[in-house]
DNA sequence: AATTAGCACTCAACCAGAATGAGTGCTAAC
DNA sequence: GTTAGCACTCATTCTGGTTGAGTGCTAATT
């Protein structure tokens, strides 16, 4: 059979009152909602062949018809095939220069949630090509070293720790001399044990000083490579969709967003789909975690230059208003990467 | 009418029934439970007393009776006057020395959510007396500046700024060594315009720099103050308590949860109670959160040396296991008191 | 005087059956 | 090919009856 296209038009129509009302949808409904073309008998043989091609489903016999996963998965299909000529301004969704990306992701997230009414997720960038660009020690107390560690991207890592020997602020100039001269430009897995050698040999009577600082170096750098940071916002306005908000779902959908390890499946997803431009849309069962099964999910990929990724991502039920989150999320990456483009001058 | 031992006696049994199933509990009931030493007829009549006198509830004519809130508060009262000898030690709550204080409080949440089953919230210590300890200034690209600052209690942050002119090693080597010696020990209020004018006249020609690390230097000492950090966990083990789990109750619980700005209420809440030891139980409508009236809120305050405040809290059904969260709490303000103590060192 | 047994009464919770109505599938007429 | 009409389905709602846990009161017992 074809998907002709007066099916089209009634599947689109079924689509859209579902996403509005959350009701099954019956026929006559759809016979009054296009322009009164077709009677409810025509529209009802219509769906009876959208459903036996599996577009639609009944719940139960006698009750309205609701769109498939398949039905979904057209329609969105069909969103993702239009271009967005025109680029909405996303009113007050300034992303400031804040100082601290950390609060930048989060208000983001916030504002995300509030504006679609949906969960709103965002990880933090992962830095993938770890380049050491700037060590500086410094003495903070008598006995208590700061080392402060900048990788490419610009990203800072703070240290604290606690050394036996007295170092004077010549020697500590130095040393912050050897370990810049030595290190800059390595990635982590370039500070081999050569490297290391060759830098504790200079050091002299410093030598244990300069295996703290490496160890610690290092672990600033992983730290972000295992901890990845996941914020969510909004998660209760899955309360506003009667089909998610029973006790049972809603308590496994919850718990789910705040297991930061079961959301690193959906961040870290293989890129298929509409790739080159990082949007992935999920709908229910395409999921790759088991308790969205009920929702769509929807991620978008942002860059900010140099390798620095993050997700971010909008969950939903089934009848999320698809085509205004894709946008958003377009507008959001292009004004991420405006703003931090800017920064970065 | 007065409280005699027989009427407390049921009165317990009572709220330790309430407490285990969530059921209203009946005269029968607690004949049974206690040892047999009255009938249900002696209870009932005892029963009778306990609600004119407001410790006890009925829901509903015939059936059982649930405590009150003065009834729950006569309990807490109870446990609060009695001493903890034992100090039970949290098996694998492990304060772990992990570089950033962000995680381990996010960890702290977790645990504890996980513990005792109910929904846990810790806000990052507050800094009230913000003494600058000491600033580095380091290049990072030629118009890059790195500005690290380290105030009282060894709190470490980062801001990058811009520069116009260049600055040469050894200008920014005398740069930092002004700004240390000039700026150390003060607070923010006591660096006014005598000390900014004198800095900028000794700088020279860099003082344009010196108003920007200036600014920059106060925001990040502010930046704590009005951005609290608070993060919860485990707030869907609301959904294991069945008189909180119910579509309307659990969605503007979570909500409130999700709410920073509420939650500074009860963080921030003036210490009544049983202030010396900085526990605070609030039972229902006791909770300075409307949200939390059908939930029982127990908060903790900890100590980090050097006025480093902040608050460890427990939400959860009125019948939580009191007993558990008290003890849990004073255990784990111990530990994190010795771990950062010794981390000090 | 305090305690207990007994009994009538209340009321949420559960269940089964009837009524309702939205919606379908099929057939026959247009 | 389209539509009107009709029988049929089934979730939802309402009704009334039953059950059982629990109470309050009174009278008997200790």
């Amino acid at each position: 059979m074809e998907l002709d296209e007066r099916k089209v038009t009634i599947l689109k129509a079924i689509i859209k009152n579902y996403m509005e009302t959350g009701e099954p949808v019956g026929s006559r409904t759809i016979s009054k909602y296009v322009n009164s073309k077709w009677s409810s008998a025509t529209i009802r043989n219509e769906m009876s062949d959208l459903e036996e091609m599996g577009y639609i489903v009944q719940p139960h016999t006698s009750a309205g018809r609701i769109p498939s996963d398949k039905g979904y998965r057209f329609y969105v299909d069909q969103i993702l095939l239009e271009k967005d000529n025109e680029v909405m301004e996303i009113k007050e969704m300034m992303v400031q220069r804040m100082g601290r990306l950390e609060l930048v992701l989060k208000h983001l997230a916030k504002n995300l949630a509030s504006n679609t009414n949906y969960a709103a997720l965002i990880s933090s960038p992962q830095y993938h090509r770890n380049k050491l660009k700037f060590i500086q020690l410094s003495k903070v107390d008598a006995h208590k070293l700061l080392i402060v560690t900048v990788v490419e991207g610009n990203i800072v890592k703070n240290t604290m720790v606690n050394v036996e020997e007295e170092i004077s602020d010549e020697e500590l100039l130095n040393l912050n001399i050897l370990l810049n001269t030595n290190l800059n430009g390595l990635t982590i897995e370039e500070i081999n044990l050569g490297v290391i050698s060759r830098l504790k040999e200079q050091a002299g009577a410093h030598s244990q000083v300069v295996d703290l600082v490496l160890s610690e170096v290092a672990a600033a750098i992983k730290a972000d490579e295992d901890d990845l940071q996941i914020y969510t916002s909004g998660a209760t306005n899955i309360f506003k969709y009667p089909e998610l908000s029973d006790s049972q779902k809603a308590s496994e959908l919850l718990s789910t967003l705040e297991h930061t390890e079961t959301l690193q499946e959906l961040v870290s997803g293989v890129n298929g789909g509409e790739s080159e431009t990082g949007i992935q849309v999920y709908i229910g069962d395409e999921s790759p975690v088991q308790a969205m099964k009920d929702c769509s999910v929807v991620t978008a990929t942002y860059e900010l230059g140099e390798g620095l990724k993050g997700t971010i991502g909008i969950i939903g039920p089934k009848r999320m208003d698809y085509e205004k989150v894709l946008k958003t999320l377009r507008t959001l990456m292009t004004q991420l990467d405006a703003t931090f483009k800017k920064e970065e001058r």
